[in-house]
DNA sequence: CATGAATGAGTTTTCATTCAT
DNA sequence: CATGAATGAAAACTCATTCAT
């Protein structure tokens, strides 16, 4: 028989990445993610069951690696409450340093994702969200942290600074060293700009 | 008798911010704006060159109000740094205050915006990004705002984080208030979490 | 505003029924019936929503006819049960004497219709099986028809040959003529061969 | 070491009467018959051209077995023209008594066999109607039968009463008895129903 | 200006068939 | 012979845009 060549799944989302990120989902054609990973269009059919699969692959894949991750800066009760959020920090832009379209799909599709009707990806959106307020209420309750910081607000703040950092380095990753970046973050949202 | 009833344009403008924030600019029918708008399909083509035009409009409206605020804010020489941040932010979210819709439209479809291929839309974006590095400029300068700060990062920092919440409160603007939402984030900005 | 012509509805029906007759409803293509319809392909969807829609209609059209002309024979209380059998015979061949192509649809494409899961259909079929039953039954009654025939078994018996010699009769119209073919049909049904 | 198991081609063509049935011709997949086989998809294409050489196959061998059987009644000199009738329908619903999915095929499949283009089909019922016509000419010769009879309309007049019975009956076996339906085709067939 | 019927280009998806192993 | 991964041709359907009235 005709052995399965094992890189074509692979090769597929390497692919769908790239296009998304250049054409946004919408005018992401299914025959250009096959061309760019060197396969006939029928064989994206054949790992995924359709674009908007494709996409859901791209997001958990994400998460899952984003999750793990955190959950072991966040596991770590060697570390002092700021300590934690400059490591997430880092963390999270550590994930995307070698993979600025998927950064860009990341910012540019969540919309799609949640509006496509997969409910599972706002409840990891809501986990991870919860991973920060978890560490901002301990800063607090440590009295690292100012109390009068709203942590519904705090955690979409933060969220929404680094989303979107991520696609300005994204769109072109020589322009800010993502070092820089990561750095300015945290100073700011540990000092403020005062 | 033909009523020239003249606020046709206004009308689809407004259709069309309802119904692009409901389904998103691909989703979006011209038939359904049409729709809602209580107007003929072929009437949206006498008012607009086509679908992007209509965004385009939106956005072109939304910069130019924006930037009128900004500037009264920026010019007046009376404020101190800090409490001209503290000024622009809550102009922001003033003006989307009654238009969650628009809120929605405008987080979302930025890509779209630049993809469509509208240069245009980036110089607004530059020119409104120089005002809040102007600010800072001005702080530092006074030595109210601390130098370790990088302007570039800064910018897109705050853009991103207030974006993000205006995102967050539109979905549902009763969850959290806006005068929380623009508190918190003046509080965060100027002072930190620490 | 551009008027409706006010005969493409019916023009896309007639040429689907031509189609479908021809190739069969899986071989049909909509281009090929919007063509023969002198039509654009995608008007067909300003009138029906979809290709099963297409032979419903045809269905719903030929069941109403079908009906009203059976019950004008089946109220008829002057008319003996067998004077009944003949014209209803009559009538059935009547429908379709001017549109063999219909005939070929109606024959061929029943089975396409039940598993398109439609299900008014069975209905419509059963009411119509139901009035064939009902006159036997009321021959029976009077004594005309014998009653050791099971009603179950004849009206599909019926149905059946004379659904079959339809079809035989639209393939090449000029073969046999319908006159013929429904004179021997009322003589078999009614005497049998013997 | 590969076990020659040699029903390969037998399961193929009896899990294939079966999907026919279920699904139709058109929307039965290839895929699904191997997998009813328990046959790699690609095993069809070793005993079987294409899609069409199945269902031409399940064709070629039912009117063999059909021909076969009649040829017995026909030949048999010490039979009555009536009895020959009755034996001749009860042997059709014999053949497809023990297989309600093979008289589904044979009954839903007619058309798709024509269309496909295979004349031989044509041969093989036209034979087959011949040998109903030839019974009736032996009885009308012997004046058992009456000679108003078409024979033309009379075979297809049968021929489509029994093939819709056999439809009916496939569709739910249980629900009206062989035994009963083939009685009541037998005797409608030879007296009518006056 | 206003209308909404008509258009047809463009894309996803399916699945029979092939073929490397 | 047997396999099932890979292929790509084919068709339904959508909807922005046009245009006759």
């Amino acid at each position: 028989m005709r052995l399965k060549e094992g890189h074509k799944e692979k090769d597929i989302i390497e692919a769908a990445i790239k296009v998304f990120a250049e054409f946004g989902y919408h005018n992401a054609k299914i025959s250009t993610i096959a061309k760019k990973a060197n396969v006939a269009t029928g064989s994206v059919y054949v790992y995924y069951k359709n674009k908007e699969d494709i996409l859901f692959n791209i997001f958990d894949t994400l998460w899952q690696d984003l999750f793990e991750k955190l959950r072991i800066v966040s596991d770590n009760s060697a570390l002092l409450p700021d300590e934690k959020v400059e490591l997430m920090v880092d963390m999270v832009f550590e994930v995307f340093s070698g993979n600025p379209s998927l950064a860009v799909v990341f910012v540019n599709e969540q919309n799609n994702i949640i509006r496509l009707g997969e409910y599972r990806f706002n409840d990891y959106y809501e986990k991870f969200l919860d991973f920060a307020e978890a560490v901002l209420k301990e800063g607090i309750a440590k009295g690292v942290f100012r109390k009068e910081i709203d942590l519904n607000v705090f955690r979409s703040f933060i969220f929404g600074a680094i989303r979107y950092l991520l696609h300005v380095w994204a769109e072109d990753p020589k322009k800010i060293g993502i070092k820089k970046i990561s750095s300015t973050v945290k100073n700011l949202l540990l000092h403020g700009i005062m």
